[in-house]
DNA sequence: TTGTATGCGTTATCAA
DNA sequence: TTGATAACGCATACAA
């Protein structure tokens, strides 16, 4: 009553293990009737193949493996956990499993892909950024080990092997766009833009949406001095609000779900003030405190009702997963010969092959920004009863 | 020139495949002069057992499994965040590996655990928390799978399995208790407590630290009323501490950071407010803002300088792996007869079995509220050149 | 202390 | 269409 075996499953069904390999693996291959007593038998004891086995001999393990970074900011890595989890969700259901790993640093992650390629057997790998000349994907490339990246490898110009290999990334600029969009429906012409200090391609992509969707929208020179940059915190939100408001800017967008944050408090701050003294006036633009809309959609802005970019971190999980599945089923080279209908009928066109680089837009989350001032709602705290031991 | 296995790398030695196989799993067994030879040639051929052959002769697969839950909150699961960062760096320390996996409810990771047992030989799994009926547990603890549980299993008195299985948890009492303390010694004796509206022991736990210390320190009589509860929103947390003031609280201890972010908030206002007015008196507490405590650390609390009770979730991943590696060891039972030093030396007792359940104690980061009113700081933002093309 | 034989559960090759 | 045989890479019992 241990678990079933091709061996046991075989003499049972007084059948060779062949057979039932094959209705497994290449069901065409077997007379209908056995198929069905097979796949009877097969559901009726639980049988499943044992990876281990399947693995040695055919070499492939059916498991991706990933690095985990080290919960850096976690305000900034909320979107690398739904990615995760969708990564998780979509190898799963592809049939693969997912094994996560550390490491220290890239030199470090090129040592455990090694260990875990000899080791494990691991089909490929998803890393969540690179660079052009990336020695991560440069050492994959050399091996041939499959392998997509989650962002795309910036100025991959002049660097063929960058421009090479499988990515999906979030078209930052087509969020700051769509955020400037959303400004100026409501009524916002002198939109200012918050990012960081860091001249990294993310935040420069960032910067151009905005500045191209004023163009477009003829407020181009209007504009002059509306883009800012700070540190990538909520202190540096702040003051990047005050300098934007002191520029006449009545709305905001910014780069980060932090420095949004910050300048959500630097607006309320100063519209306190200003409702009292009377001065700073203009600070009250048509969306009020959603003149602020962030970038990332992070936990924390949905908390504070701070409109958001939104990235697909989902769908750009998915795609990944598409991607690597279809290279490591032979990728077009050895097609589908194997995709025979359960029930005759043609033979089904093979699917289209997945894109191998994928950009993929963003939306913008409209949000009210939370009523502090409101007290007493209808779910208001309540004195409650004293403590209940157990 | 593919990869060495036991067997090539033996007929380069002239050696038996057994006799590396000792080196690697039993290195007493062999001459020192040979290990020494065979070890040098490992290492030179960078041979790697394969751990899919390895799988199938042991039966067991040095793999660990955990469910990975949907990114619910985020400004709540940054703990797991970094537990399971933790997890992965302590597993992988410990030679196993870590395999994620997703589920839409508990029956389905039983399933899942069906699967990932069957198919793919996991050895063990760590579970995010449990009940004291829990299904999940109980499945496992039938089929004799070895797994442990990152949360105490509440209630557990009457259900021996429940209170018999592997876990560690973080003490929230002695969080909050130490959260009180830290009050205290700023001088605050009007110390009240936010915690959520949902019955659950957690939540129950972190009022207890709180109720006790009070009483401690002898304000037990003086706290009437000034334990409160609100939705775990920072809308919540705002209403809350309303009511708190209300009462004459000067500082307060809150469930999470969600409720501390919305207090923190209030507290702000109120206080803008007051400085105007003068109304409101007794809100500058000898604490001012700090006065705020919230619970796990999330990055959100760093981000915007508020004091927050932190959960040690690394050291209860570290110790979860611990107490998993001990069980799949042999657990005391077939205990260390395998641990003879490589110098030789008088056989070293068997280091003391880890605590099969444990309660760790959080500690309170203490921080400083960001001054927002600040501006131009000595990293103040700057009029960005003009977007550079690429 | 070292070597030999066998089997873990599967798939690939080939012959029937 | 089906079945017999070998091999994937390793560890274990046993013999030398």
């Amino acid at each position: 009553m241990s678990r079933p075996t091709l061996a046991s499953l075989a003499s049972e069904l007084v059948v060779s293990r062949q057979t039932i390999s094959n209705v497994l693996n290449a069901p065409h291959k077997v007379k209908p009737a056995t198929r069905a007593r097979v796949q009877a038998a097969i559901a009726a004891a639980g049988y499943r193949p044992s990876a281990a086995a399947r693995q040695l001999r055919t070499q492939r393990s059916m498991n991706l493996g990933m690095r985990l970074l080290p919960a850096t900011d976690g305000i900034n890595g909320a979107v690398l956990d739904r990615f995760l989890h969708a990564l998780t969700e979509a190898a799963q259901s592809a049939g693969y499993r997912l094994t996560l790993f550390c490491a220290d640093s890239d030199g470090d992650e090129i040592r455990q892909y090694e260990e875990l390629l000899d080791v494990a057997g691991l089909d490929g790998f998803i890393l969540t950024s690179s660079t052009p000349d990336d020695a991560r994907t440069l050492w994959l490339q050399e091996r041939g080990t499959p392998f997509a990246v989650f962002g795309r490898p910036w100025d991959a110009a002049g660097h063929p092997a960058a421009a090479a290999h499988p990515w999906v990334d979030v078209d930052g600029a087509a969020g700051t766009t769509a955020a400037v969009e959303m400004l100026l429906a409501q009524g916002h012409s002198r939109i200012g833009f918050l990012g960081w200090f860091t001249g990294d391609p993310v935040g420069a992509d960032r910067r151009r949406g905005w500045e191209r969707a004023m163009a477009t929208a003829g407020y181009g020179e209007d504009v002059r001095g509306l883009g800012v940059e700070a540190q990538d915190t909520v202190a540096g939100g702040a003051s990047g609000a005050a300098l934007l408001v002191s520029r006449g800017a009545t709305a905001m967008v910014c780069s980060s779900d932090s420095l949004a944050l910050g300048a959500m408090e630097k607006l309320r701050e100063l519209r306190a003030g200003s409702s009292v003294s009377g001065q700073a006036a203009g600070l009250n633009g048509p969306g009020g405190l959603s003149a602020v809309v962030g970038f990332d959609n992070t936990p924390v802005a949905a908390a504070l009702g701070l409109s958001s970019v939104a990235q697909p971190a989902e769908e750009a999980a998915r795609h990944i997963i598409r991607v690597l599945a279809y290279e490591l089923a032979g990728g077009g080279s050895l097609a589908a010969t194997d995709a025979v209908g359960v029930d005759a009928g043609a033979a089904p066109a093979a699917p289209a092959p997945p894109e191998r680089q994928l950009l993929l837009a963003p939306h913008v989350v409209e949000r009210i920004p939370l009523p502090l001032a409101a007290t007493g709602s209808s779910q208001g705290p309540t004195a409650a009863p004293s403590m209940q031991p157990r």
